[in-house]
RNA sequence: GGCGGGAUAGCAAAAUGGUUAUGCAGCGGUUUGCAAAACCGCGUAUGCCGGUUCAAUUCCGGCUCCCGCCUCCA
């Protein structure tokens, strides 16, 4: 039985599909005007996660999931003109990035990625709903507002109360708005910006209506699970289920799921605060299954302190991990043995990762424990390791590819011809016992971050 | 100010009312020409103060400190 955490309730508690034929998710995805920094990968793989887990438990067929594309919003329309295009140019690049980014990081693609502005049509109808059932009410400046008033419910989700928000010194006072927590629809259009025609005139949709539309258009009024960064708790997800809610009269989500935050220094990793380092910029350091690896080993409600000692730390584990499938084939294998339910029970307690991961090395202790007395079983239990570990989008690599990859800081360094020359150079010393010059040459390899292992007459190495 | 989350060994990170987390780093041993890798062994961790209990890191109360949301943000 799978048990997972809901914001809404803030409880653990099990997880009951409605439709176990048709397991929906739909995640909150990136606002694309710039390149995805670690946050976003976190969210991308912590999905990435449970999307591959849900498929585990109810079949690949089974698993509804939708991760939106927010292409229009205030920063994009900014970043255009700043940068002197048009908004599409803009948004089809920094798409075609984030899925660069997230294939590397093994992120499977989503069922479905609605992007907002070909859901005008819906969004729209949405809004009418809205306004229909008194939900929603269009000022005399062409916008159109929520009422907040008019949804009993609003502030369950973030554990809100109206009179609390309004006594925050920081909301922002606007004269077409009847309460200043009313939240925009429909925003009419300035002079030159991007617009769609509707019953208020021209403009286009607020932050919070196209995901209300997306998701139920994509995945039926009433769905599974939602998930997102924590930040979108409030007001995001709070506005969506007011939304959903008002215009369908019915429920919207069962379960919220939320990630805590990447910090950098104990502070919060954000594009306001400027301290991010994107996808990229990390990945000319670190293997991708290297930043994958460091965001499963905290759970993912946690918060995940970004360093590169810590980026260090992941790569010498996975450099372990791998080390004990050298030599083995690349079969993946299934066995209902303790490591098994240890895995599967860690997962179905709110996917905690970090805790399969340490079953994942108490197999690997074991496949090198037996690989010299029963070459079988530890075949066996590799091909094990690498299934359970295929379950988190990890160990999937050839190790030989792992090992002897590009090494971080992009170090120019030997061509692997030149490795197997200079170790060819050294066996010969080494049968001729000139160990003198053997060691020489094997000091001089780790000087170029090659380091080597004799092991059973031969000779294998990897990168540093 | 309102609401919420957290403090575990050198670092990171799970779990648990009494019995080994796990990883990285470190120390000793086996192995090796020497190393490396691997295996074996080694740390007597749970912010502070009370309470409940035969027993608390784990439950309850208080305190201190940190973080997040309340404004765009994954």
């Amino acid at each position: 039985m799978l048990y997972v955490h809901n914001n809404l309730t803030r409880q653990k508690e099990p997880f009951q599909p409605i439709d176990p034929r048709n397991v929906r998710m739909y995640v909150c995805g990136m606002t694309v005007y710039d390149y995805c920094h670690i946050g976003h990968a976190r969210v991308l793989v912590v999905f990435d996660v449970i999307y591959r887990y849900l498929r585990k438990l109810y079949g690949e067929g089974h698993v509804t999931y939708i991760r939106n594309i927010t292409d229009i919003d205030d920063k994009i329309i900014a970043r255009a003109n700043s940068n002197r295009e048009s908004f599409l140019d803009l948004t089809e690049r920094f798409i075609d990035a984030m899925h660069e980014d997230a294939d590397l990081l093994g992120v499977l693609r989503p069922n479905q990625e609605p992007r907002a502005t070909v859901y005008m049509a819906e969004i729209i109808a949405m809004i009418e709903a809205l306004v229909v059932r008194g939900h929603a009410y269009a000022a005399g400046n062409g916008d159109v507002y929520y009422d907040v008033s008019s949804f009993a419910d609003y502030g369950r989700l973030s554990g809100k109360q109206l009179d609390d928000l309004r006594a925050g010194a920081r909301v922002e006072v606007d004269e077409a708005k009847t309460d200043p927590l009313d939240f925009v629809l429909w925003k009419s259009a300035k002079p030159e910006e991007p617009s769609w025609d509707s019953p208020w005139g021209k403009g286009r949709p607020g932050w919070h209506i196209e995901c209300s539309a997306m998701s139920t258009h994509c995945l039926g009024n009433h769905f599974d699970i939602h998930g997102g960064g924590l930040d979108l708790q409030f007001p995001h997800h709070e506005n969506e289920i007011a939304q959903s809610c008002g215009a369908s009269g019915e429920a919207f989500v069962n379960v919220w799921l939320h990630n805590g935050f990447v910090r950098v220094d104990d502070e919060k990793m954000s594009k306001s605060l400027g301290n991010f380092f994107t996808i990229r910029e990390v990945l000319e350091k670190y293997a991708p299954e290297v930043v994958r690896y460091f965001i499963l080993t905290s759970h993912y409600r946690s918060p995940l302190n970004y360093s590169d000692k810590h980026l260090d730390n992941a790569k010498s584990a996975l450099t372990t991990l791998y080390t004990a499938l050298r030599g083995f084939d690349a079969s993946t294998h299934e066995v209902d043995n303790e490591f098994n339910n240890r895995f599967n029970t860690a997962m179905q307690d709110d996917f905690n990762t970090p805790e399969a991961i340490a079953v994942l090395f108490d197999l690997a202790k074991e496949i090198n424990r037996q690989r010299d007395t029963d070459a079988a079983q530890a075949g066996q239990l590799a091909a094990q390791l690498r299934q359970l570990a295929g379950q988190l989008g990890l160990l999937q690599d050839d190790p030989q590819a792992f090992l002897q990859g590009k090494s971080q800081a992009g170090s120019g360094g030997l061509s692997d011809a030149e490795v197997d020359e200079l170790i060819r150079q050294r066996n010969q010393a080494r049968a001729d016992k000139n160990w003198a010059e053997s060691d020489r040459l094997r000091d001089a390899l780790k000087a170029q971050g090659i380091i080597l292992e004799d092991n059973a007459g031969k000779t294998s190495w990897r990168r540093a």
